[in-house]
Parts: structure tokens; C-alpha cells; sequence
DNA sequence: AATGCTATCAACCGCAGCTAA
DNA sequence: TTTAGCTGCGGTTGATAGCAT
């Protein structure tokens, strides 16, 4: 729904007397009905004499934007699925800031929307974890601790019930981590990483991590990288115009494990999701993560009321 | 209730690439 | 070959809603 403009911005026109001066700011119902209507009629496309041809005082790029980014019918609104989440940390991993080239990966989706999600959330989570975005150690938190707890929260969703008494088997072996559910549905996950409390809804690191973490960086000043051993990246072609996407029944490879399975028969699409467990256990070195904030201490320290890697506010 | 802070997201800006004249 | 206009992309800004104090 369009934010309709009540009062006058500093971002519309400044002077009103000005007929031909051009709009800017948020739009009216108005110019979303005009724009709508045109391209309804004439399609869209060469957006400067549509913008005039339709009546608009707005750019050509105003109203180029306004259509893609909102008006276009297949706009999908709402939260970013887990699914979505996990295909946008896995593609920019891959491509890096191209939001336009993700975002037609997502149908209905749009750059932007992608790209203020990335720079609201997953850069939120970098600077929490003291690291830059863009560099290794932050992909690899990601795949360590984000993406697990994006497919334990797809896997709740896939429950009947979708609390965690659905899941009936969940045990932390070292830095390995399974789950399993006693549902007709049989879904099987395990990942590397350290023991993820399933009780743990607010924060995905939980006190017992936080000792480990702690522990490990206490014993490790000279964090290495070098036994990392995930991307295993997305087989998406650069070229490819179809999305390879959890709605597919695709089979893909992912950077926790060598292949997984998506079978389309749920709302998201991740009911037979199966997760081979891998023939030798990566492990994540979690001494590369500087969770020290600045000036005020270990993070982890309190880590139980921590907010850091919460799921629920992504 | 008032104020301040934070998160979100729509919209703008500048730039680069493409194309037609 | 040059140039002007158009389009698309990525970075950034600013309005506002919601929450905390």
C-alpha cells in the first residue's frame, strides 16, 4: 500500500506554484492510479515520455522505480521467507552486491527490497559480531551460524506443530549437530556447529556456546582459517534466468553440505528436505570470530540475553 | 505523556553501459 | 567516431513507526 503523502516534505517540490515543476518525494494514490493505468494500457518502458505521456510530474526514473519496486503486479510483500534468506546469504556469497542479478532469483522480489534487507540485517549482524561484511570471516559466520538456524527454523516450519516439541531427537555431538523429527514427514539435519540449544527461540548462540566460543578464543590468538572447508557453492549459472530456488525441485549444492533435496509439498517447499550427513565432518573454526564489542567486554559473556544471530529479528 | 533512539524501507542520486542518430 | 539520451544498478538518504526510557 502507498504511503500517501499527507503534508508537504522537504523531498516534494518546494514550490507548489510551479505547475511543471517535477514531484518528488513519496507518491500519491493518485500517480499510482495514473501509472498503472498507462501502463496498463500502453505498457511499460521508455519512462521519460511515459512519465509525460501519462501526466506525470515525476522523472522517468521516478516512475520506473515506483512501478518495479511497487507497483508491478507480481511484487511479492512481506517477510523474506527462511528460504529466501538462505538463497540471498548463499547468492551474495557467491555474486557479492549484485542485487539485481539476486533478486531475479527470488521471484517477485525486487534489488532494493534484497538490498536493504542485506544492509538491515545481515550487515546488522556483522558489525554485532565486530567483523566487516564483505570479508571471509563474516561469509563463513554466516554459514556457520546463520544458515543452520535459517534451516532449523524452515525445519520447525515444516512441523505440524511448530514448536520445538515436534522435534524429538536433537543432540549436540562436538561441533556437529542433529536433529530429527518423528513426523511422517522423516526429516534429517545435521550440521557443524556448536551446540545449538534447541530451547533457544531469542538467541542463537547459546550460553553453552558461549563458553566453547570463549573458550576457543581464549586458547587461539592467532586464529587461522585454514581448516574451513565449506562453499560448496550454488551450481546457479550466471546466466541463468530461472531461479534455482527452494520452490524448484531442484537439487543443489550448498555450503554446509554436499547436496540437498527439495521437495515442493509444503508452504515453503522444504518438506523433504534431507540433509546427507558428510562423509568427513567440516568444522568451524569459531577462534576466528572476534565477538569482542568494542570497549565493553566479551559478548558471549552474556550471551543467553543476547541478541546476536536472532533469527526472529530477521 | 514526552522524548530519544533504532529499525525499516521507499525514494533519490550518481555513475556506467548501451544505443541510436 | 562522437555524442546525447535513456536505462539500470548500487549506494545513500530521510521519513516514519515502534520501542525504550
Amino acid at each position: 500500500m502507498s504511503i500517501a503523502m499527507s503534508t508537504t516534505t522537504k523531498r516534494e517540490f518546494g514550490n507548489s506554484n510551479e505547475e511543471n515543476e517535477l514531484r518528488r518525494g513519496p507518491w500519491t494514490l493518485e500517480e499510482d492510479s495514473l501509472l498503472i493505468q498507462y501502463i496498463a494500457r500502453h505498457g511499460e518502458g521508455r519512462w521519460n515520455m511515459l512519465a509525460k505521456s501519462a501526466g506525470l510530474k515525476r522523472t522517468g526514473k521516478s516512475c520506473r522505480l515506483r512501478w518495479l519496486n511497487y507497483l508491478k503486479p507480481d511484487i511479492k510483500r512481506g517477510n523474506l521467507s527462511p528460504q529466501e534468506q538462505l538463497l540471498i546469504l548463499e547468492l551474495h556469497s557467491k555474486w557479492g552486491n549484485r542485487w539485481s542479478k539476486i533478486a531475479q532469483h527470488l521471484p517477485g522480489r525486487t534489488d532494493n527490497e534484497i538490498k536493504n534487507y542485506w544492509r538491515t540485517r545481515v550487515q546488522k549482524q556483522a558489525r554485532q559480531l565486530n567483523i566487516e561484511s564483505g570479508s571471509k570471516r563474516f561469509l563463513d559466520a554466516v554459514k556457520c551460524f546463520w544458515m543452520p538456524r535459517l534451516l532449523q527454523k524452515m525445519e520447525q516450519n515444516t512441523s505440524p506443530i511448530s514448536d520445538h516439541s515436534s522435534i524429538t531427537n536433537m543432540n549436540n555431538f562436538g561441533n556437529s549437530f542433529e536433529a530429527s523429527t518423528s513426523t511422517n514427514n522423516s526429516i534429517s539435519t545435521s550440521f557443524n556447529v556448536p551446540s545449538i540449544s534447541p530451547s533457544s527461540q531469542n538467541s542463537f548462540i547459546d550460553a553453552s556456546s558461549a563458553n566453547h566460543l570463549s573458550t576457543m578464543s581464549s586458547t587461539n590468538n592467532n586464529p587461522s582459517l585454514d581448516f574451513l572447508q565449506f562453499s560448496q557453492p550454488l551450481e546457479i549459472s550466471e546466466n541463468s534466468k530461472s531461479a534455482p530456488n527452494v520452490l524448484d525441485n531442484n537439487v543443489y549444492n550448498c555450503p554446509i553440505q554436499e547436496n540437498y533435496s527439495i521437495d515442493d509439498t509444503n508452504n515453503y517447499g522444504f518438506e523433504g528436505l534431507y540433509f546427507d550427513p558428510p562423509s568427513s565432518m567440516e568444522t568451524c573454526d569459531f577462534s576466528q570470530f572476534d565477538f569482542q564489542t568494542s570497549g565493553s567486554g566479551w559478548m558471549l559473556d552474556n550471551m543467553a540475553n543476547s541478541t546476536l544471530w536472532n533469527m526472529d529479528a530477521m
